[in-house]
DNA sequence: GGTTATCTTTAGATCGTTCCAAAAAGGCGA
DNA sequence: TCGCCTTTTTGGAACGATCTAAAGATAACC
């Protein structure tokens, strides 16, 4: 009566069907829920399906479908915490629209992020969420991808222009209005002279910043000294380096800084305290992202939440509606960012 | 002469072949760099195959040879630096051995990890790596994945009994030698009143880093406290409301403590500041995992360096060669931990 | 009983690859 | 020219699912 599953074997649709005396094909039909199937058979079969441990195998289906149930999650960046939420939100909503993520980490190198997309690739990905390493090229990326695979970018534009077939979708955050509205909150407190601190000019998102930076100076009337632009990487340990380049005493020194992001914002708390002062009272500044820490460090970071989760769930989404309408046009999309007001955008020290 | 690639349909091997005049069987030859093809045949596919951007097709090769060519990746918490650096290394290795990495998150909700580990294994991977979700058991673990694939257990055991049939593969921390040499250097440094601060009772790895807590405190003779057990959710925040528990007057209040990790340290110091406390002046304490922020948060934090980077790697290598030798007997690893010392922990101040 | 309509089931081709066994193509000595 | 060996190539059947079109049941009607 009870036949033995296979052994050393996966179980497969024949399986269960001879097992309960059926066709493949009305099994094919239960797993699919189709309301085909008589149903005495589809209890039988879904008796017999749990008395031998099935797996449906997905990839043979895709096969045949010519379908795709995945979706590649390529990152410059996984150890920073921003990125790291932003992964945890896409997996999240692909996962309970029915896909899976492939993950793949580039560690900023260009060449890393062609030979990660090509591996990929052979996976049969629907589409590609993409954030591009540093110096990752619009033409490399079509070239290995081809012109038919959807794509979405996220958080930073490609290098070189956009080729002409790379009608890519593209989910960005608002840099220049969140940078804008963290120096209009120093303004209105008081402050005068102000810095930008941290990034590279090279990154489109630390020029949208800066360019915001500026732009509310100049609609406050402000000067803006060029001795006030300090670049270093986007992490702690270098801003806390740099710190000193704010305090060259030719100018007079800012008593604030718009930082390009809470990596850097955090290196600068560091720099600042190793040179006696005490961020939050003696100096002000804001961060960028919203990262768990910005709230829990001492001072708590004025700064710009931009919900990675959310992102994540949002560039999940998007690509989803890609995959159901690949003719549609591309779009653009800009995430708000929201300013989140805490205690170390303090009002300058008066003298 | 140069036909067309097909349109709005993936190139295959029919298309490759047919392309150049030869068969199926023998574009396959080519792509797996076969001694059998003859080299001018080989040079004319290869111009076609870049010709017509064909991209290999993993998904039918394994289903054709029955193999796999992923492993999943299933976290409790991606969101946690440590997770995440884990994960990188993961990626990485298992990249570099040609596997791709299928993610997914639980958000330490033991249903979320069926409900992902059985979304996973429906695409086949070749193996898994499980960091088990807080109230996770093996019990429902075996009867989604089966007592046929391979699963290498990270960084926490499983609830419940080990089954019969579940001969999985471990990939631990020493936690508890950890904790002893945490503690023995706080004892060292001349402290006698140490507290354990942080981390639930019902995690394995809290229990583990506890018993070597206590293990150094009876070596040094020294007495060990109830009150000076402390527990909360490994989070800052959480660390941070619960550091009043470490000073009720009754015993004289310890003079240091032994963190469960480093997320609890920062809340600590956190918690300490707010009492008007200096952490590494007024008290010292230590952390466990050794995060990117341990080195730079003030003071910086002595604590154990996990190297989870390289866990990860050695994680992919663990279960890679278990999908080779799927009969070998399973083995449990135990990762050393280092020492790393530095200001957080400073000598008791002498009364 | 025969015809039609409705409800279920199924054989066989198919997706894009690999494997197998066997065929074709060439080279060489007799 | 023939057989024999080596080097290349190839048709067709897999892998595990889905799809199509058609076949079997069953019921209903005249």
């Amino acid at each position: 009566m009870s036949n033995t599953p296979p052994i050393g074997r996966k179980v497969t649709l024949n399986d269960i069907a001879s097992g309960c005396g059926v066709s493949r094909a009305t099994v094919s039909l239960v797993l699919r829920d189709s309301p085909l199937v008589n149903k005495l058979t589809r209890i039988r079969v879904e008796q017999e399906l749990r008395r031998q441990g099935y797996v449906y195998n997905r990839a043979a289906a895709n096969l045949r479908r010519r379908t795709s149930s995945s979706v590649a999650l390529v990152l410059n960046e996984l150890t920073n915490p921003f990125f790291a939420e932003f992964a945890a939100g896409v997996d999240e909503a692909l996962g309970s629209a029915g896909f899976v993520t492939l993950l793949g980490c580039t560690s900023e190198s260009a060449a890393r992020e062609q030979a990660v997309l090509g591996s990929l690739l052979e996976h049969g990905p629907g589409g590609i969420i993409l954030s591009p390493a540093e110096h990752s090229n619009a033409h490399d990326v079509l070239a290995t991808i081809g012109p038919r695979t959807p794509l979405l970018l996220f958080n930073r534009e490609l290098g070189g222009s956009l080729p002409e077939f790379a009608h890519w979708d593209q989910l960005m955050l608002d840099n220049q209005r969140g940078a804008f509205l963290a120096t209009e909150h120093l303004i209105v407190r008081g402050h005068q002279r102000i810095a930008f601190f941290g990034g590279h000019h090279d990154s489109s998102s630390c020029r949208q910043r800066h360019a915001g930076y500026i732009q509310a100076m100049q609609a406050a009337g402000l000067p803006v000294e060029p001795l006030w632009r300090v670049e270093c990487a986007p992490t702690r340990l270098d801003a806390a380096h740099r710190t000193s380049a704010l305090f060259t005493t030719s100018p007079a020194a800012p008593t604030a800084a718009v930082c390009y992001n809470d990596a850097v914002a955090l290196g600068l708390i560091l720099g600042l305290q190793q040179r006696g002062l005490r961020p939050g009272q003696d100096f002000a500044l804001t961060g960028f992202d919203d990262i768990a820490e910005a709230e829990l460090c001492m001072p708590p970071l004025t700064t710009l939440s931009t919900a990675p989760r959310e992102r994540g769930q949002q560039a999940a989404k998007l690509i989803l509606q890609r995959l159901q309408q690949p003719q549609a046009d591309s779009r653009k999309t800009i995430a708000p960012v929201q300013l989140v007001v805490r205690e170390s955008s303090c009002p300058p020290i008066v003298a």
